[in-house]
DNA sequence: ATAAGTTTTTGCACTAAATGCAAATTTATA
DNA sequence: TATAAATTTGCATTTAGTGCAAAAACTTAT
């Protein structure tokens, strides 16, 4: 069963496993969209799924980690395109290019509007968005500190900006959802990068200021 | 029913509730650090605090709301903090003074490390721990708008700071319960004030080059 | 003091999430 | 084909959380 450069290959298990996965998923997610996610029951996505009550729990901790899986694909991404660029590159570049790449994926899958509304529009999985944004600062701060030389006086530096470019996130995507957009979003994203930087050279200022006064 | 200067004194009905939700949540943090957050059933609490399990949701939606009712205290103290503060004072300094005071406040209260360690070691408040600091950020950001001019320019600058505030807060927090601590909390919140500063006016330096080189 | 109105508390029934466990089924390996 | 390992299922159980109506406590005006 081994693949011939050792790998090895995805046998039925594993395969069936990875199935009744994303069959849970969507059609979790396609109930959620229809019926509000409170409405929906375990019971129903475990019906519609055509597999017992008691294995959902073996492939999602609870109700609200089908939609939170979901949303993990934006921080996957975002690790990837930072990993995926050049190790001289300046690290604000990076950062740019990264959440680019990151929101391009995100927007291509249809379902994300909708999915956004729902999650806009329930509590439960209010509180859990929040909880994306910390994962995703920690996961960025993860990928920013892998390209860093590692120096340890770098890491506060790194999780400072990794906070900074997730608070312009969450604006960024409470202004985009609020105002009806005429801009295309790369050019609005370009905008709040834009205003991101301005902000950070004007704090950067103030710091220095403060630090020098004494 | 009312005061000298107008204001409506604490009726016996007002001073009752808040006795009740005093109780509730005193005897709620009691248990939990006694038999641990799980294993307290809500109707071991009401039963300690003597109202009806029912009653329990009249003051606290849900078991971890207890926890972070307490955990509020910090916020409360630090936009009290920042409020009190001189309008005309720099924006760093309002800052550093006022965290110091919350944080003075906070470890005043005795519970303090045990509840920290109580959440530390529960899954569910951890989670709930995380939402404390967004809700952290968006109050601090609120709290330093109310001083600003209103430009709607600054918006973004202040969440940015406080983003990166809180996340030196984070950070801090892991370092202090993390290693053993030989500094007194003043020097130790000093220290990662210093750092924060820095990382501040280099981050600053970093973002001016980007907008420059184009 | 009492009556009338309002808020709070309680009891009860009920839904649904989540966990534990052991039996049954399916898949992998020898 | 036998055996071992992982997965799925069914069942029982605990507990969180909600809705509702009756009872109790408190407030206010007469």
């Amino acid at each position: 069963m081994a693949d011939i450069d050792g790998a090895v290959r995805e046998g039925r298990r594993e395969r069936k496993r990875r199935q009744t996965r994303e069959r849970i998923e969507t059609t979790a997610l396609k109930l959620f969209l229809a019926r509000g996610f409170d409405s929906t029951t375990i019971e129903d996505i475990t019906e519609a799924a055509d597999v017992s009550k008691r294995s959902f729990f073996d492939y999602f901790p609870s109700k609200e980690d089908v939609v939170a899986a979901w949303q993990d694909g934006f921080a996957g991404e975002l690790i990837a395109a930072v990993a995926a660029q050049p190790v001289d590159a300046p690290l604000v570049d990076v950062i740019e290019t990264a959440i680019n790449a990151a929101l391009r994926a995100t927007i291509s899958d249809p379902q994300h509007l909708a999915i956004a509304i729902l999650i806009r529009d329930t509590p439960a999985l209010r509180a859990r968005d929040q909880l994306k944004y910390a994962k995703l600062e920690r996961k960025l701060t993860e990928a920013l500190h892998a390209r860093s030389s590692g120096a340890e006086g770098e890491r506060l530096r790194l999780s400072v900006l990794a906070a900074a470019v997730v608070s312009m996130l969450r604006i960024g995507g409470e202004r985009w959802n609020g105002a009806q957009n005429d801009l295309p979003l790369e050019e609005f994203a370009s905008g709040m990068f834009h205003e991101l930087w301005a902000a950070l050279a004007d704090l950067g200022v103030l710091a220095r200021r403060h630090t020098s006064a004494r």
